[in-house]
RNA sequence: GCGGGCAUAGCUCAAUUGGUUAGAGCGCUGGAUUGUGGAUCCAGAGGUUGCGGGUUCAAGUCCCGUUGCUCGCCCCA
């Protein structure tokens, strides 16, 4: 083992997997962009401010996991943490409330200063959508069918499951919170030391605590859907009434809770049961406070992030790789034409390969390992006769093409 | 941030109770084959046993520390 080792929880993406990578950001982009969402990218640093204002002081983004640091100027900026503050904050520096609704779509790396574990990394990569101006359940709706369009697309669908919840508007979510606090106040001494800290920093993720003592308590506390308003009890079913109408199902889950504060309405979690602790791969809802939070002007947004470490880790086999053309001269002279044959090729948008150095034998072996289609071998003999010799490397069959018809021929492979 | 497990060749793993020069398969390189790949055969290279310290006549093996990985908690993608 070398000494010379990544930083903690980062890790290079090498050609397999970059394959990979590649192939699970290009499904999110297509089946983002078939709902009519265009890709857009914010620097990966902003001010900390950013993210200290839209994801709260207590949440454990913020408490533990940024990567702050002071710059030579003197400004304490932050590498970000999630998407969608850079997203909002781009959105109100951009003046863009006069082109609402925007669809964006943003893929690209985030930082959080964690204990690495299975699909857990400190530089991890997302992909995302935002919606914004839409306030309308449908927005709700359509952004959850495109994130099952992209697992589909990417094969993990079919083992992914959707849950999903209310957190109500603002006054169904303070209504609530006084009344849950009551509740979990009077069991104080009953709760885990976790969830009397939750207490006083974010109350509803107790209803999810996994402390057994603490899950005896939740059983008999106080349903948030009883104390959802009639505007977002309204809201709510109309969102699964849409989920129905597209076939997309779902499991309502009481207890699931966002930590990030700016959410509401709808939450969402895709899960699979493949990857361990960590079996999140997409989670998202509806964020209507955010933008009036950073300054800009009420604007309602709802979107989701997904994990594309995690995407990859839910593929059932390798994305094939292009296969190239090996191109084999036999002596100086076809070298030299090899060369320029390679650019031809290559100008016409083929992928040609050139053996770099060896015989024949050892070309052609070398051309296997690169899985070529196909192998070109041009020597003394095809160069009298203006002629190439092709081999077909899967079949074996082989065959003198025409110099002149070669490029052309080539174009079917 | 907390708790458990692990660390031997590029990869997957051996190495008897602490005992000689740390082995194998795969992969890699070369050859059989200087105008023909995959299959086969032959040969070769590749190791500070993660790192540092300790115990011992003797440490890959035992002890301590450290780093990394891993599983879980917390939280999330």
């Amino acid at each position: 083992m070398s000494q010379l080792q990544p930083v903690r929880g980062t890790h290079d993406l090498l050609p397999d997997e970059m394959r990979r990578y590649r192939f699970v950001v290009d499904q999110a982009r297509a089946a983002a962009e078939c709902f009519g969402y265009h890709e857009m990218a914010t620097p990966i640093f902003e001010f900390s401010e950013v993210f200290k204002r839209t994801l709260g002081d207590t949440s454990d983004i913020v408490t533990k996991e940024m990567y702050t640091f002071t710059d030579r100027g003197g400004e304490t900026v932050t590498l970000r943490p999630e998407g969608t503050a850079g997203v909002a904050r781009a959105f109100i520096s951009g003046g863009l409330a006069q082109h609402l609704p925007l669809k964006y779509f943003y893929s690209g790396p985030m930082f959080r200063y964690e204990r690495p574990q299975k699909g857990r990394l400190r530089q991890f990569h997302q992909t995302g959508i935002e919606l914004l101006g839409v306030a309308d359940p449908i927005g709700d709706v359509e952004i959850i069918a495109t994130g099952v369009e992209f697992l589909r697309r990417i094969g993990a669908w079919e083992r992914c499951y959707l849950e999903i919840n209310s957190l109500g508007d603002a006054e169904s979510r303070k209504a609530y919170r006084d009344v849950l606090v009551a509740y979990l106040s009077a069991h104080k001494d009953q709760l885990s030391k976790e969830s009397l800290e939750r207490l006083e920093r974010n109350p509803m993720r107790i209803l999810d605590s996994k402390d057994e003592g603490d899950r005896k308590i939740v059983a008999d506390a106080p349903v948030y859907s009883d104390h959802l308003n009639e505007a977002s009890r309204d809201f709510f079913q109309r969102v699964l009434a849409g989920l129905d109408a597209l076939g997309i199902a779902y499991k309502i889950n009481p207890r699931l809770v966002r930590g990030l504060d700016y959410y509401c309405h709808t939450c969402f979690e895709i899960i699979s049961n493949d990857l361990g602790a960590q079996g999140t791969v997409m989670g998202g809802g509806r964020y209507d406070g955010l933008v009036g939070i950073m300054g800009g002007t009420e604007t309602p947004g709802v979107g989701w992030a997904s994990g594309v470490e995690r995407c990859m880790m839910l593929l059932q086999q390798d994305p094939p790789a292009r296969r190239p053309i090996a191109l084999i001269p036999v002596g100086a002279a076809a070298e030299r034409e090899c060369l320029v044959l390679a650019d031809q090729l290559r100008r016409l948008g083929l992928y040609a390969e050139l053996g770099y150095s060896g015989n024949v034998g050892k070309r052609m072996k070398r051309a296997n390992k690169l899985n070529a289609r196909v192998a070109v071998i041009l020597g003394d003999d095809e160069l009298a006769k203006k002629v190439a010799t092709l081999r077909d490397l899967d079949s074996g069959e082989q065959r003198e093409i025409a110099m002149d018809a070669l490029a052309q021929q080539l174009e079917a492979y």
